[in-house]
DNA sequence: TTAAACTTTCAGAAATTACTGAAAGTTTGT
DNA sequence: ACAAACTTTCAGTAATTTCTGAAAGTTTAA
């Protein structure tokens, strides 16, 4: 298989960028390739447009399919897998950010809560605490409230990302909101 | 210098983690260090505590500067250099966001864009660079939606995350007020 | 049961990334 | 101008990560 230019460019580009993202670089250019595919491929296919070994490429879609990024389907008559990139790119997102919470943040947050279970014994101790303790807070609001934004629509997060600047101008009506069914309760 | 069992547990785990948030172990490690230390360390402070080398530590300061996230002091009669974190929590989680933005989805979008210049000249084309539009308007609404969130206070923000399941019935009065306002003018 | 057509695994090699420590550079005081 | 007290740089080395390709494993069909 021989990918156009324009193809190369991004899948080139997302190999770089994949490896910021939690996967290496081979892996990254073998899900950028799936995604502007409209057909499934083949590992062999992968494999030669992106002149990497048949090996390395069983390696990345075991790697895929762990953070749930892709679909196997077949086709009759033919014994090959093919592989495709499953969903819209906001799925792919959330996937993302979901998965990268569960290796990343989750583990910190139960290192954290354990440290933090232990009464500090002098004054620097009580500083240090103190931090582990606002990191703690901070990771904890950020993961609760990404959930939170998971459970929205694609149509309801749209409109809250378009509020743009209108955030905090919502929070003040938020505030009346608040404030009235305090005085009705 | 030496480390408390505690300070050694969140010294290496967030060592472990700052390697998937943009730097390498060893910068993580001085970091957290700094973070925890309620006095500025000077650089052989850093060298001995975490049994690295002083041009290893000369390194690692560069590296979080660059970042934005480090201080440097001195103390009066003592020629050495005194490092510290910069800020709060907040403060921190902000510059880690907007400099991964920087060196991360930043390219990525000018990628896109200039790919997005060209006419698709096939059927296959065309799939491909809708997948690439739908990921630059992803990307772009993500950034500056972050933008947005950052120009807000800490104390807004918070108000904004604690309002978690809230969000969607804030949405929908956001409707009724933007429907208002329609029919005002 | 055999073989063809595939996929997976994994030991060793290659590529990349990080670290050390000696040398060079800088600043300050005399 | 010199030297002491520091910091930075960087060539070479060490550690880690990634990749290859041959061998082992699996599935299907006859």
């Amino acid at each position: 298989m021989q990918l156009s230019e324009k193809d190369q460019s991004f899948v080139y580009h997302f190999g770089e960028m994949g490896s910021k993202w939690g996967f290496n670089r081979t892996v990254g250019q073998i899900y950028a390739l799936l995604v502007i595919s409209e057909d499934a491929l083949s590992a062999n296919d992968l494999a030669s447009a992106l002149s990497i070994s048949r090996g390395n490429v069983s390696m990345g879609m075991k790697e895929l399919q762990s953070w749930q990024l892709v679909q196997v389907s077949h086709i009759p008559g033919d014994r090959k897998e093919y592989y495709s990139a499953i969903g819209s790119v906001w799925d792919m997102a959330n996937r993302v950010f979901q998965e990268r919470r569960k290796r990343e943040v989750d583990p910190t947050l139960t290192v954290l809560r354990n440290l933090l279970l232990e009464e500090p014994k002098s004054d620097s101790e009580e500083y240090a605490q103190q931090k582990m303790q606002d990191i703690h807070d901070l990771l904890e609001m950020l993961t609760d409230w990404a959930a939170e934004l998971q459970s929205l629509s694609p149509q309801q997060l749209g409109t809250l990302m378009k509020l743009g600047a209108g955030v905090s101008k919502v929070l003040s009506v938020k505030e009346q909101l608040f404030n009235k069914n305090k005085d009705n309760s």
